[in-house]
DNA sequence: GACTGCATGTAACGCGTTACATGATTTC
DNA sequence: GAAATCATGTAACGCGTTACATGCAGTC
């Protein structure tokens, strides 16, 4: 996950710290995804190290210690790139659950039951995102919330489908 | 992704040595996530470190040298906890396709074309997909293949879903 | 004077990646 | 004798996490 091109993003905006950054941050994104300030920092150090931000003086004097970074024309150049293309559809995707069955029917457990546990759990988080968007206030709010359901709808549908074809999967595992 | 789990998995069934647990994963997951040697020992060298495996002696003598792990007590019962327990439903979740039409609205960039392109990428790896699955021989493939297709398809679905809601969604980021 | 908020970091660790290093055995 | 395959690693790095350390400013 690229926390850095957001950091870049907000920069390009205006020159920032590390303070405001993580207050931009958590405005739009702490929900999905939290980031520490020990995170920030660090980010903001090899963004730094590799020329894509460097240190501004910011409004001296008042408040408490900070530093101020800028985008320079590399970093937004950087960010260009970004924007430009397209992600992955990712190739090497992550998921647990396909490896999880796998291995439950190689060592002939009960792929159903896990198959159905699993199924509950998702089904208490659909639950608890539907709730949560119906209290939404904003679009952005809905919008992330309609991301986590469609992709737990797609886990839901493939564990169904997956359910019915057990016996097949385990042949070719040779369970 | 847990490749320990992965790894305790084909430990479970015989003692195994590094080169052995590669070849048992390349021919069920290299596809899905290819695992190198390197982390093979690697986690190996993690999971004898955590009692989770223990070094014991192979057929000796014959072949190259080679170290025999098995699988301890404690990594039976810690593989048996990740089969128990169901995946968490994400609550992090990984979405730098959320990540970047916010930042792009946030920066007054054309979200539109941006979400048309990535519209374009992961049509085309669909379309891939697809044709793969057509020659896929066994249903351990086809299962994989489908496990991304869902997801993609969710990811189609949340853009054309997005880019229908541009303007409220920028107007809550304030770009 | 205590608490809250602002502000910046370091150290150690987990775990994955890339590149490199080494050598034995089998097959042609 | 060359090449492929079997076999095991190390070193350095990327990037995220956890925990810890430090200190100033404003407010009650």
């Amino acid at each position: 996950m690229s926390f850095q091109h957001a950091l870049l993003g907000f920069m390009e905006t205006s020159p920032r710290h590390g303070y405001d950054l993580k207050r931009a941050y958590d405005g739009l994104f702490s929900e999905m995804r939290p980031l520490r300030f020990s995170q920030i920092y660090a980010i903001l150090a090899r963004l730094q190290r590799d020329g894509l931000v460097e240190q501004v003086d910011g409004p001296g004097g008042l408040g408490p210690d900070r530093k101020t970074y800028a985008i320079t024309a590399e970093g937004v150049t950087d960010l260009e790139r970004w924007y430009d293309e397209p992600e992955a559809a990712q190739s090497p995707i992550d998921s647990t659950l396909f490896l999880k069955i796998t291995m439950a029917l190689l060592s002939g457990r009960p792929a159903d039951s896990i198959l159905e546990r699993q199924r509950a759990a998702h089904s208490a988080r659909m639950r608890e995102l539907t709730r949560a968007k119906a209290v939404a206030t904003t679009e952005h709010e809905r919008a992330l919330i309609d991301f986590a359901l469609f992709h737990l709808e797609a886990d839901l549908r493939w564990m169904d489908h997956t359910a019915q074809r057990l016996d097949e999967l385990r042949r070719d595992v040779g369970g």
